[in-house]
DNA sequence: GTCCATTAGTAGGAAGTCCTAGTATTTTCG
DNA sequence: CGAAAATACTAGGACTTCCTACTAATGGAC
């Protein structure tokens, strides 16, 4: 929301600019803010270019991609006062959840579907602040374990508290909506083999 | 999707991982890959925790960040081949739509609603690529005004149509799962200032 | 008419992602 | 048993994002 919080200034620009460059009736601008939606106004001109068949995928791919940017400013700013960004925490909260408090960087890397080497990366800052510790794992010298410190445990449930009361329980939609949108991307993930 | 992929060994690993700290029953492991869902295993561990209120919330908030990974690389395998990034994609349609074939650069921001520094970011490589040229605004020589080169163009319309054909009309969801998506990220993001 | 606040853009740095290539260890197989 | 293949992790680089700080130019206040 910091960031992306748009000032008047700036809204009058990009208004000034779609008069400018727009051809449909968006001169509207009833409601608040610029009173048009960029991406309704792009999926229009999709169809104009006759891309109609590809409109709705644009507007949905689209769309996803700006709620990512603005949920992940939310989260993002909601844990900055606790020193950790929201990759270093979903790695905080895997440790949290496991049994033993320690995984292998390899399952750390599968669970939250990134590249090895940017679990590497978290890790190290990780280990830097004293929140996990690294070990050769005892029955295969070439993984890694990675622990949970005291320290890190005490900060995976603060920031916790932090994102369940000030992200996760103002979604900024109805429970109906929440629920649809859980419901949609499941299955946009099941159909791209995430599970 | 080429690096998001499973493979095999990889879940088996987070299968066995799962089998070792999880407390549900999610050794079904019917249909394909892991055969349950680690938002949904998420979810379960919130409420668990008497974290419930804040589940929901969890579970759409973790299940966007995913889906915009998944999406995401599916449209930078796409471009790839091009030789541009999405960024610099956007930035290209974003001239290839305005009347004049150029805009200032503090337009672009405010369109892509992204940092100022993150223009001049990708505006620098379109330009060493030849896809865009810079000149001074002549009303306001503080602006920088961006215009397409024919290289630019023609580049932004293969991309287009690259993406049209390969990502955005194969959406791996149905037409009213792609709607209903558009529908509530339009209010999520009016929720949030968006427009 | 000059001075100061605002605005547009850029530079350098931190952090995240991925990729390719390398080392060390384990496993497989002939 | 020993060589080859596979696996786990790390190093360095490219790219994106943001932030803070800076310069140049505009415009308003007195």
């Amino acid at each position: 929301m910091s960031a992306q919080t748009r000032t008047a200034a700036e809204a009058a620009e990009v208004a000034g600019v779609a008069v400018e460059a727009s051809t449909g009736p968006t001169g509207v601008a009833a409601g608040s803010g610029l009173g048009f939606d960029p991406i309704a106004r792009a999926r229009e001109q999709w169809v104009e270019q006759g891309w109609g068949p590809a409109a709705d995928g644009m507007a949905a791919i689209t769309s996803l991609m700006r709620a990512h940017q603005i949920v992940l400013a939310r989260v993002e700013a909601t844990l900055k006062p606790l020193g950790v960004t929201f990759a270093r925490y979903e790695v905080l909260m895997l440790l949290w959840f496991s049994r033993r408090g320690s995984l292998p960087m390899k399952v750390i890397g599968s669970r939250l579907q990134v590249h090895p080497t940017s679990v590497t990366n978290a890790v190290d800052r990780l280990e830097d602040a004293d929140l996990v510790t690294r070990s050769t794992h005892p029955e295969d010298r070439r993984a890694m374990l990675v622990a949970l410190t005291p320290a890190g445990r005490e900060l995976a449930e603060r920031a916790t508290t932090a994102l369940n009361t000030e992200v996760f329980e103002q979604p900024d939609l109805g429970a109906e909506d929440v629920r649809s949108l859980v419901d949609v991307l499941t299955r946009l993930r099941r159909g791209a083999g995430d599970f």
